[in-house]
DNA sequence: AATACATGCAACCGCACAGCG
DNA sequence: CCGCTGTGCGGTTGCATGTAT
């Protein structure tokens, strides 16, 4: 027995919303709020299933949609993003407001992904393409660079708390890429940074975390914010380092 | 001007998962 | 614990539009 279809499809409407549509799904969502998606095309009389509605309201009549291409930087985000959290379009999206995981998701597979690949990155792995033509000592360090990151950064993700450094963070912020790293941010984010003021401990308390916490440039931000920060600031300082290697090798 | 091809994006599909009885 | 339902997600498709020949 398979599953059971998400409504009855004879005599509902596909493919694209008119205007005359899109009137009745705002209207009847902006008086009456979503309760249920199955219910909402009926009461809204809409020939359409709630699926085909959600999905409407989501990515294209939310009033709190922002609307135009997304910029440079948005894009650099959205790389930064994906290597860190793979194909998690909705993750990724909810760095964005206003904008849709749809959006994101497409914008990755008709632009990003061919830029990466015109720079010689694989958009799966985010790594160099062509590794023959690498050094091995700059193949050790790419791989040490990704080891790292995605190590700490599953520490991060998989800490109970996200808004507590408690994890085992210190065993891998420990190499050298990553002491450079937090030079550079001390010195491109916040002075009073340095990898001995935030001395995280595989025992440190929340309150000792807090405290440590204290010495972060936002102290209305959440560790996982601060961290985020820091991660977008080391990253692209690797990548910077990266790239330099390459040109000079 | 006509046609072929490429591109971008809205929409659909199927699956996974959470919540509930 | 199990089955059902509703919702959300990621992959994919298909169409409209733009560009090249």
């Amino acid at each position: 027995m398979g599953r059971q279809p998400c409504c009855d499809r004879v005599g509902l409407k596909r493919g694209p919303w008119t205007i005359e549509e899109d009137h009745k799904l705002v209207h009847f969502i902006l008086n009456n709020g979503i309760q249920c998606w199955r219910t909402v095309p009926k009461l809204a009389g809409l020939q359409r299933c709630g699926k085909s509605c959600r999905l409407r309201w989501i990515n294209y009549l939310r009033p709190d949609l922002k609307r135009g291409a997304l910029s440079e930087a948005e894009e650099d985000q959205i790389i930064e993003l994906h290597a860190r959290l793979g194909n998690r379009w909705s993750k990724i999206a909810s760095y964005f407001p206003g904008r849709t995981d749809n959006e994101i998701k497409n914008h990755w597979n008709t632009r990003i992904k061919k830029r990466l690949q015109v720079m010689g990155i694989d958009p799966l792995t985010h790594q160099p393409i062509d590794k023959e033509h690498e050094t091995d000592e700059l193949l050790s360090i790419t791989e040490t660079y990704y080891d790292k990151r995605n190590e700490t950064e599953n520490n991060i993700e998989n800490a109970n708390d996200i808004s507590l450094p408690n994890n085992r963070l210190s065993e891998n912020i420990n190499g050298e890429l990553w002491n450079k790293s937090f030079k550079t941010i001390s010195t491109c984010y916040s002075p009073s940074i340095s990898l001995e003021s935030i001395n995280f401990s595989t025992t440190s308390t929340a309150t000792e975390s807090s405290s440590n916490v204290a010495a972060a440039p936002a102290e209305e931000d959440s560790v996982q914010q601060w961290m985020d920060s820091i991660f977008s600031c080391a990253i692209n300082q690797l990548e910077e380092d990266l790239f330099l290697l390459r040109k000079y090798n």
